[in-house]
DNA sequence: ACAAAAGTTGACCAAAGTGTCAACTTTACA
DNA sequence: TGTAAAGTTGACACTTTGGTCAACTTTTGT
């Protein structure tokens, strides 16, 4: 039966997923100091009180939160590889931020909040890893353009632009749908822009028949 | 001295000008629910209760702060003028956005807040008058689609983009100082930034030889 | 079957924060 | 000069919220 409790989700386990969950949603649409803890407890199915036997405080379930986030932040920029030709490698880079923004609304709107109001949540470590996993594809790029394969752009700024228009989406989906008509965003919306984010900006960093 | 007083500001504009500023910044910082009322009036140098005279409530100075900024929201727009040259209106108006974005970051960030957790002090009035503005000028551009002075692109989509890539450097400026291996934003960053934007954006939807 | 460990929970407490108010001071006006 | 209006403010009331705890129940392991 010891086979059988492995592959069955301890209570603990279950209950840290679902507090985390119910955190990223809460979190997402009220922000830290919005969000009660009575509010994750009751979207748990659990009472307050044992929040807090498997959480210390409300700070680590946030952080919690954002450490998990961190990880899976750079997924998309496995993309961007010397590899690969650039026409390519950004297509399935905007593609796959795209996706991710459209599949997970909440967890990069709890992100955003967090670097808007001044990345108070993020260590140091978490933002020169984030650096240096910048850094490693700003030299990417730059080996493109030093070929020749790219016009010659900041890509520092590139990647802003990059980051920027594609998780506009998720992250301010009310003034998204208002500039697209829609009341609510689809996926042949998210499809639409990865049309217009590709076809925009490779054609400014292409070199001309690209 | 009735001509001197209407000149010299009344204690009462004066007060209220000095909450909002106050308010401007703590709000951007903290969001609504992580500021104080204490922490306004001490960054306006009035006792808490002298506050609740001039506005009835803190949600009342909220309110009155992103009014103030929807009425500036669509001031870049009006570069983008059938009267204009496409690379011209474009090149103004992202200049425009990013000289917003470096002087006003705190109303940025207070704005960008306010969207990502749904927007949910914007009246549907508010909506509806910024819909109606982004319309006019989608019709501008579509206007030069049809002309040829543009290359078919998806003019919301577009705008999206630009708004996106102006606004970012204010707003996630962390995560934007970060990405350009800078501790701060400087002058001469917006500008590299303009630069990158306008440049890329514009090959993207000039036809050749633009 | 029993004990230990893990999990649950209603009630509670202390601190924080919004907002009020009566009494005062300052300004404006006739 | 005197009065009315505007502005100021310390103390307070009330509500909310993060977090605690003792006592209980359930699960796990021997």
């Amino acid at each position: 039966m010891a086979k059988a409790r492995d592959q069955e989700e301890r209570i603990s386990e279950r209950n840290r997923r679902i507090i985390l969950k119910a955190g990223i949603e809460i979190f997402a649409r009220k922000g830290f100091d919005g969000t009660r803890i009575a509010e994750i407890a009751e979207a748990s199915g659990l009472p307050k009180a044992n929040v807090y036997y498997y959480f210390s405080s409300k700070e680590e379930i946030y952080r919690a939160i954002i450490e998990h986030l961190i990880t899976g932040w750079d997924n998309a920029l496995k993309f961007i590889s010397p590899e690969r030709e650039p026409a390519e490698a950004f297509r399935l880079y905007i593609k796959a931020k795209l996706d991710y923004a459209r599949k997970n609304g909440a967890e990069s709107r709890l992100f955003a909040s967090e670097i808007i109001q001044g990345a108070r949540f993020l260590t140091k470590k978490d933002r020169d890893h984030m650096r240096r996993v910048t850094d490693r594809h700003v030299t990417v790029v730059d080996g493109w353009i030093a070929s020749g394969k790219l016009l010659p752009v900041d890509a520092r700024h590139l990647f802003i632009m990059l980051w920027a228009s594609t998780q506009f989406y998720a992250e301010f989906e009310p003034v998204a749908a208002d500039g697209l008509g829609k009341s609510r965003l689809k996926v042949d919306d998210y499809e639409a822009a990865a049309t217009a984010i590709s076809e925009t900006i490779l054609r400014g960093i292409l070199p001309a028949a690209g």
